[in-house]
DNA sequence: GCATAAGTGGAATCTCAGATTCCGGTTAGC
DNA sequence: GCTAACCGGAATCTGAGATTCCACTTATGC
């Protein structure tokens, strides 16, 4: 592959991640494009179709998500704070859709990338396991679970467009409001599931 | 009007709140003119264009949602537990979507409706007081304010293929928790507005 | 420096979904 | 029994976006 052939590669799945935050995995190809800076066509000579692109991106989340959670597992001494960390990392502006782009990928885009499905299925037990841990230091309340945390993420970490605007402009505000809802105590007459 | 006309325009507005709650504000005119039982070509002889309709279904939604929370303010004794029965009435199946189709609704649709204007003002502003109430009574944070409950109102009312599906088939859960998160006390640092 | 394969932008093409129009065939209501 | 109102739904019109194509550039090996 030629030097300037690789940094558009680059320059391209960066974008694509960029675009995907902002207007989620259905974004339009010239939206990319236009953001990487290059035509449609270049795009295409990349990856074969639509899919491919986005299941790059995909990956490139993945994995940026696992190492947010790692760090705030490792930054924090209790699980509590470990939690309340990574969530208001992803809730940092410009981080938003990042969890939902990667609910939101179709399952045929994911369907066989293996490596995709076990970095993710990777991500979610180590995220389970620190709930588990705050359950059981008393810090949360035991009528939830990591998937509770994991919709509410993606809820409120959605493209904007789908937020009331409010919202999309602070999800954080909302996302601790829930999380204050979670601590142990909180609850009113324990939600069934 | 002949009768069997009315008794249609009826059925259509009826079905096109159905459908909107179901599938948000774009929902397709053909998916309306079939849950009526009618072609599409009965639609627009009734409304001159799709927002028309949009807008016939917003003023019947939000009268419905003014005369709920009249309802659960009449029914209870402090003011939190009404709103609790006013969230959770809002969060009872077939019901979801309502509070969303009304915040969607495309501002050149409801440019004109100076009935619906006021409607919803004047809902938002019986909601408010009871807000307001419920801090007083020391029930409630009092960081938080009505927007902030009609914006969670939406966004867990919105229509199902928009959320993850385990919050669409039960957004009463995950609004209890947030409502739990409003409760007088449960701060954690007070989110900044 | 030059040949040339690799790379590029972006207009043109193709698809599809949904709004709106139209009209031959039906009915309610007198 | 007449006929103005109605009806259903096929046909038409549009806009948005994916994908293709190709004339034009530009790294790179020599």
């Amino acid at each position: 592959m030629r030097a300037d052939a690789r940094r558009n590669l680059g320059k391209i799945v960066e974008a694509a991640a960029e675009v995907v935050a902002e207007r989620g995995v259905g974004a339009p190809m010239e939206a990319i494009a236009k953001r990487a800076g290059v035509g449609v066509g270049t795009l295409y000579r990349r990856f074969p179709d639509r899919d491919a692109l986005i299941a790059a991106v995909g990956d490139h989340y993945i994995h940026t998500m696992a190492d947010a959670l790692d760090a705030a597992d490792r930054g924090s001494a209790d699980a509590w704070s470990a939690i309340w960390d990574f969530v208001s990392w992803v809730a940092e502006p410009g981080r938003a859709a990042l969890s939902t782009a990667l609910a939101d990928l179709p399952d045929e885009v994911i369907a066989h990338r293996t490596e995709f499905i076990r970095a993710r299925a990777r991500w979610e037990e180590r995220f389970d396991q620190l709930v588990r841990r705050a359950q059981a230091e008393g810090t949360m309340r035991g009528d939830v679970g990591v998937q509770d945390l994991i919709h509410l993420l993606n809820v409120f970490t959605c493209h904007p467009e789908d937020l009331p605007a409010p919202v999309a402009a602070d999800p954080g505000r909302y996302l601790r409001l829930m999380l204050d809802g979670m601590k142990a105590g909180a609850a009113t007459p324990a939600p069934s599931r």
